[in-house]
RNA sequence: UGGGGUGUCGCCAAGUGGUAAGGCAGCUGGUUCUGAUCCAGCCAUUCCGAGGUUCAAAUCCUUGCACCCCAGCCA
């Protein structure tokens, strides 16, 4: 009996840790998370991770604490002119699609007038000033990270002064990057975000979401405090590299005007971001594959977006335990793609119906065979120790279409399938025998002979062993197909460190094989776009959910099956 | 050379002073009309290194070392 798959063993991380100890010390009584994306891409498998994390958090601790505890969606859509409403309905589907839904829709830019408010309080409080200096003075005066920055000469203008320029920043009466507003904290702090950082740049761009209201905008790190303080958020969570940022939101955090207010004090955690080797994850580097035509787009089967793996034929439940299985902990690390891989085979080795294809067909013409005869033979959808027990026939006949790689002239050692004088199993029919091999002027094999010995259907044939079992396809009635086979992206662990493109060349010039003569079993003419199958010995395939239609097929494959005879044979 | 982090099996990752979980990968063998699945077994005398405290240390102390992040008017 196979049990369906267990759910991953998951033992607690430091997050779930502070989580408990907050509930425990009396802190909190519900949990409150957000996922904050910026609406300027699309999410690949990296975000998965922290998707998971979050809306996972609050599924988990809402079994515990009732109502209240949740996730929040929110676009943290501060800077204009890279972000779109066309990304945030990407964002969107795609967290949808991975199974989780949201419990409000937020946008930074919702809190733009409060943000306006906290910044003016800010400044009559002597703590935010505005500055004048060039792009290039602040980026000189702020020193670096071994010498401390030196005090902007705008840092002591008057409370009336700085309100006044803020006033009018507003109102439009400057130029992109005439003055600035900045926070005023340490020019010497050992942390660089902590030296007087900017709070707000003039941009005069429309924003997608609030179009021309605003020609300021607040920095991330100005506005992600605020936005969590506003929506209530406890625990905010994200990656490491923002870790020297969490000074800077607490500070923030600390400086409004209505801190008591709030529902509640938010306070940034940072979990390592996932790395995946024989892929890239990078959002520059997607960029590149996309826009450099690389690859067909963002939803491109070889790409690890959510929406490539979701072409690719990935569900989401296995991307989910993908994410639970590679936890969440603090130390920058790899994680294999073998997992990714062992996720969704574990996943459809439950779910998917085996079927019969032929990939690279080699005719076989069984010479002892009525020329007209058909059968229709009885053949499981799963193997007969799982639960699910379909079934449907496959006609079996004179001429049949068996894989050119179960084929060997001269076999090698232990090499189980067919070559002249063997005999192999047909999956759910007969034992056959290859009696002629039969050639073209330059030599290659272009068709066999073999014989079927009638005894050996559903029954052991007498006095001999037959190791090797092959899957074949009945010539007459197999549908034709296109098969898209799907390999990872890189062919080297990881790309060369290096900066631009150098990349590229990392690309597995294999990661995609189109095969258009592929012969499939009859029942495979009526799939439809999305449904799963395993093609039996060779791998887990989808019907391409954009170009599959009856009448001209098309499958991916998402992930072979494991193959020990292959890994045999490379030693 | 400043500050913030991290170092436990090939890859993830538990472990919170009591004598190294689990998953992936790999290796053996068994079952099998998928060289798949499934099943059984193996796989860290040792936790970045060196000292120290302790009856007892991956866990505490000292001191090195390695790697990551911070000098966008990006997030």
């Amino acid at each position: 009996m196979t049990s369906s798959a267990p759910a991953p063993t998951k033992t607690g991380d430091f997050i779930r840790d502070i989580i408990d100890e907050d509930l425990k010390a009396g802190r909190h009584t519900k949990v409150i998370t957000r996922f904050p994306p910026e609406p300027n891409g699309f999410l690949h498998i990296g975000h998965a991770k922290s998707i998971c994390l979050n809306f996972g958090l609050a599924l988990e601790y809402r079994e515990k604490l009732g109502a209240g505890t949740r996730c929040h969606l929110r676009f943290d859509d501060t800077d204009p002119a890279k972000e779109d409403t066309l990304f945030e309905d990407g964002i969107q589907a795609d967290v949808r699609w991975l199974g989780f839904d949201w419990d409000g829709l937020y946008h930074a830019s919702d809190y733009f007038e409060q943000m306006y408010d906290y910044a003016e309080h800010l400044i009559k409080e002597g703590k935010a000033f505005v500055c004048s200096l060039t792009d290039a003075e602040i980026k000189e005066y702020r020193g670096n990270v071994t010498t401390p920055g030196k005090n902007s000469p705008y840092r002591d203008r008057s409370v009336e002064e700085n309100l006044d320029l803020f006033r009018r920043m507003r109102k439009g009466e400057f130029k992109d990057s005439e003055h600035v507003l900045r926070g005023k904290i340490d020019m010497a702090n050992a942390n660089m975000k902590m030296r007087d950082p900017m709070l707000y740049r003039i941009r005069h761009t429309a924003h997608h979401m609030t179009g021309d209201k605003w020609c300021i905008y607040p920095m991330y790190d100005y506005a992600h405090p605020i936005s969590d303080a506003i929506e209530g958020i406890t625990h905010s969570i994200c990656t490491l590299e923002f870790e020297n940022n969490r000074e800077l939101y607490d500070w923030t955090i600390d400086n409004l005007i209505d801190y008591a207010k709030f529902p509640s004090r938010p306070h940034q955690y940072e979990f390592a971001r996932l790395n995946l080797n024989y892929t890239v994850l990078s959002k520059r580097r997607l960029l590149e594959l996309v826009e450099g035509k690389h690859v067909s787009g963002w939803d491109d089967p070889r790409l690890p977006t959510i929406a490539g793996l979701r072409r690719r034929g990935y569900t989401p439940e296995s991307i989910r335990n993908f994410c639970t299985t590679v936890g969440v902990a603090k130390a920058n690390s790899v994680v294999d793609m073998a997992q990714l891989e062992f996720c969704i085979r574990d996943d459809l080795n439950q779910s998917a119906p085996r079927v019969l294809a032929v990939l690279k067909p080699l005719k076989v013409v069984i010479t002892n065979y009525p020329d007209d005869q058909v059968q229709e033979l009885d053949a499981a959808y799963f193997p007969p120790d799982f639960p699910k027990q379909a079934s449907r026939k496959i006609p079996f006949s004179k001429e049949i279409y068996v894989e050119q790689d179960d084929f060997m002239l001269e076999p090698i050692k232990d090499f189980h399938r067919l070559a002249p004088g063997k005999e192999v199993r047909l999956r759910y029919a007969y034992c056959i025998t290859c009696t002629n091999v039969v050639k073209d002027e330059d030599g290659n094999v272009t068709e066999l002979h073999a014989t079927y010995d009638p005894a050996t259907l559903g029954a052991n044939p007498e006095g001999r062993k037959v190791k090797g079992t092959i899957h074949w396809v009945s010539a007459k009635h197999a549908a034709n197909a296109e098969v898209r086979l799907y390999d990872r992206l890189l062919s080297v662990e990881a790309p060369p460190a290096g900066k631009d493109s150098e990349f590229l060349n990392a690309v597995n010039p294999n990661a995609l094989q189109v095969l258009t003569d592929c012969k499939v079993e009859r029942s495979l003419a009526e799939s439809k776009a999305g449904e799963r199958f395993q093609f039996e010995r060779q791998g887990y395939f989808i019907a391409d959910e954009k170009d599959h239609k009856p009448g001209a097929l098309v499958f991916n494959r998402i992930v072979t099956l494991k193959d020990s005879w292959a890994r045999a044979q490379k030693k």
